[in-house]
DNA sequence: GCACTTGTGTCGACTACTCGACAGCACCCC
DNA sequence: GGGGTGCTGTCGAGTAGTCGACACAAGTGC
């Protein structure tokens, strides 16, 4: 449990946060707090300069790439197994993407500062910090690859799963307007999408909101792309998913 | 110019290696050995233990995520703007990619072990793979949203402009077959794309050889992804490209 | 000069997804 | 409880790209 900033306490879930050894967590658990972040909020954008770091307990974070005309497309999730803003620790970064709050919830958050002062003295937490970066990038490279070769189902329910992973529970709130955006497809595309999952039983879906009601049926029909970046992050990470 | 292990000298083009101080490339050079690679080597499998650290000169290697299925589809191409398997520079990694040799040529070589100790023991190498690491991933990021969004045509221009750029003259020696695997799409669809550039007098092609005749016309039609591709090496690494 | 291999052109049926439009329903606010 | 807003369902025309098949041409080896 960590203190709040206002006072409450909370489950520690962040996956990196946990695998510090003690007197390494010990160098910037004095800087971290606490904060719930409610969905939609927009933590960076292109060029930012990234002077916070958030560590996620229970909500995931989009990172999305913005294009001219507007559009803006998820090329990847950061939640409990990862942290927003990583990269700067190790030195001075402006933000490539826009981070959005996808799904609400806590993270702990430090300067970049403070990250990058514990940072030359932790060898565990230098070390944790290319993992991570390793990770996010496998996961980047097997999305480039995703994105050209399989379908839009496919897609849907990787999403869906990588949300699951992160989040506690079930029940994902989104619009399939939002997913949309996140997938780069049409909305009437997810509509169809949808109705066909709802209809095998695997999900059940109504205003704003979707639950996962058979993740194995899931599994079975998303591409390996899902199973393939989750190796990759229980490989270089310490701990497995929640 | 650096001395080649066959005992001629080649003129040293990898923008790293030229951005390196001299008391830092010092580190390194002692170590740095000259290989012409040849089209079509495979540098790296997934999973192979990274050894060996290549600055290509006037070669391009193409970073291949592997499906299942046995389609590889290139998520990062690397030219002299950067180097492959940097990462491992910092502690030791395994290939998550194939590493192939797309556009034959010259690369300096360095172990693994070599790298790292001067690694440990220069500031300025340390930021530049940094930059690098972080340059490349914010090409694998727009990566994503491309595949997502945009068509094969703009694509195929986008893939022909990043490899002139990484090479000298204007001349690409590749197959339909190959580039289809590249974009991961069909070999039909190269065709007409290749033979619709051709009528518009921006590429010339015949068997195995792409000519590129106009630079700014593939330029204009390329998708946003180029250039946002290219200012993104130009802001973290030292050097523009060649 | 001939056979062989390998790369390219083309055709046609098919599918996935786009794009615009509009109707209807669910939820929120007052 | 009524009105409005925003989310979802649906339709239809259109397009981009798939996938298999086959003919042909350009180089390669002998």
């Amino acid at each position: 449990m960590i203190d709040s900033n206002d006072g409450t306490a909370a489950p520690l879930k962040n996956r990196l946060l946990v695998a510090l050894p003690s007197e390494d967590f010990g160098l910037i658990s004095p800087h971290l707090t606490h904060h719930e972040l409610e969905k939609g909020r927009h933590l960076y954008d292109p060029g930012d300069q990234i002077d916070l770091v958030y560590f996620p307990h229970d909500c995931v974070i989009s990172l999305m790439t913005l294009m001219e005309n507007g559009a803006a497309i998820e090329s990847a999730p950061v939640g409990r197994e990862g942290a927003l803003g990583l990269m700067s620790a190790v030195a001075p970064r402006q933000s490539l993407v826009r981070a959005i709050v996808q799904a609400p919830g806590f993270a702990s958050r430090i300067s970049a500062s403070a990250l990058h002062d514990a940072w030359t003295r932790s060898p565990a937490l230098r070390d944790l910090v290319d993992r991570h970066n390793e990770a996010l990038f496998g996961h980047a490279i097997q999305s480039v690859a995703c994105n050209a070769l399989h379908g839009v189902e496919a897609r849907f329910c990787r999403w869906l799963l990588s949300c699951r992973d992160r989040i506690d529970g079930d029940t994902i709130n989104l619009t399939q307007e939002f997913l949309a955006d996140m997938l780069g497809v049409q909305r009437t595309t997810v509509t169809a999408v949808a109705g066909s999952l709802q209809a095998k039983g695997l999900i059940r879906y109504r205003r704003g909101v979707v639950d996962i009601l058979d993740r194995a049926g899931l599994e079975a029909i998303t591409c390996e792309c899902y199973a393939a970046v989750r190796r990759g992050y229980e490989r270089l990470l310490p701990l497995p998913f929640g």
